[in-house]
Parts: C-alpha cells; sequence; structure tokens
DNA sequence: CTATAATGCAATATATATATTGCATTTTGT
DNA sequence: ACAAAATGCAATATATATATTGCATTATAG
C-alpha cells in the first residue's frame, strides 16, 4: 500500500524525492517506490529515511491493520 | 550490531528461533542472524516479526544512536 | 502559455537478503 | 554425565531490493 506518512513528512520538509534521496543516500527511484509502496525497503533504509524527516519507525512505516 | 531488544521479547514470549522463524514465515538462519546484527531485513519481515512477538518497530528495530 | 522541476514508468544490471543443507557448539532437562 | 534441543557457522543457490539510464507525464513558476 502506498506511504502517504512518508510523503507527507518529505513535503513537510520541503524536499523532493530526489532530495531526500541524496540524503539518505539512494537513488531517487528508491524513494519513489517506496512512496508507492511498491517495494520492501531494508530496515536500514527506512531508519536513514527517518532520522532526515525527524520521524521515528512508528511514525512513518507501522500501520496497525495491514493487508498484502 | 546486535538485536538484544528483539531476542528479549522471543524468549519472552518462551518461544525458539525456529519457532519465530516458522510463525513469521521465514528460515530459523534468518532470525539467528538478525538477532546478531548479521544483516539488514526487509521492513514487511520486521512488521512481521513485530506482530508475532506483540511488539511495534521502535520497541523492537530503533535504536536511538545507532552506529555502522 | 511556456519553461522547468518533480514524479512516474520501463528495462537491464548488480548487490544483498533469504533459503537450504549439513555440521559444530552450546544450552537445557533428566 | 548423557540426551536432546537450541543456536551458530559456512557454502552454495535464488529472489528481490536497489542502481542506472532514458523518456513520458504531471505539477509548479514565470
Amino acid at each position: 500500500m502506498k506511504n502517504i506518512k512518508l510523503k507527507v513528512a518529505r513535503v513537510a520538509k520541503d524536499l523532493s524525492q530526489d532530495d531526500l534521496a541524496k540524503i539518505v543516500g539512494v537513488s531517487r527511484q528508491t524513494i519513489g517506490l517506496i512512496e508507492q509502496g511498491k517495494y520492501n525497503p531494508s530496515l536500514n533504509l527506512c531508519v536513514e529515511i527517518c532520522k532526515a524527516l525527524s520521524k521515528t519507525l512508528d511514525d512513518l512505516f507501522w500501520e496497525e491493520d495491514e493487508e498484502e
């Protein structure tokens, strides 16, 4: 499923996908695909994204009820 | 770094690595290596582990200050 | 309305998470 | 002390996250 919370947190910091990608050291596509829910990032990448956006894992990546 | 919180949460539920592995649908080695901090699980796997242990991502996988 | 930036999408290539098997070592129960 | 279970470790194989490039589309600024 799409990760709206991530997108909101990113735009709240006035960052483009490309900006965030550079900060956390991945490609723009990776950020885009994560926001679109098209894949399953690694824990380390999630943590880096959280730090870049001043959030925690639960803030951005925890869904109370998830379907696949 | 080793994930002590994961190990503690697992033994608190009286589960072996193999038990937990079966519940979340991965191999025993995968659980063992995550506990030893020898790799970087996917977000989906982290979420499944959390659910199996009645914890959240922040409970098991968030470290306030991490070094690599 | 037009230029530019931001995002989506597709294809191929690479790195790495995960599976599998087998065995060694440690831990636990009796 | 012994048996059984739990864990660690190593090698090879596979699936998939991620990189890279290029182009199409959508949003934003002038």
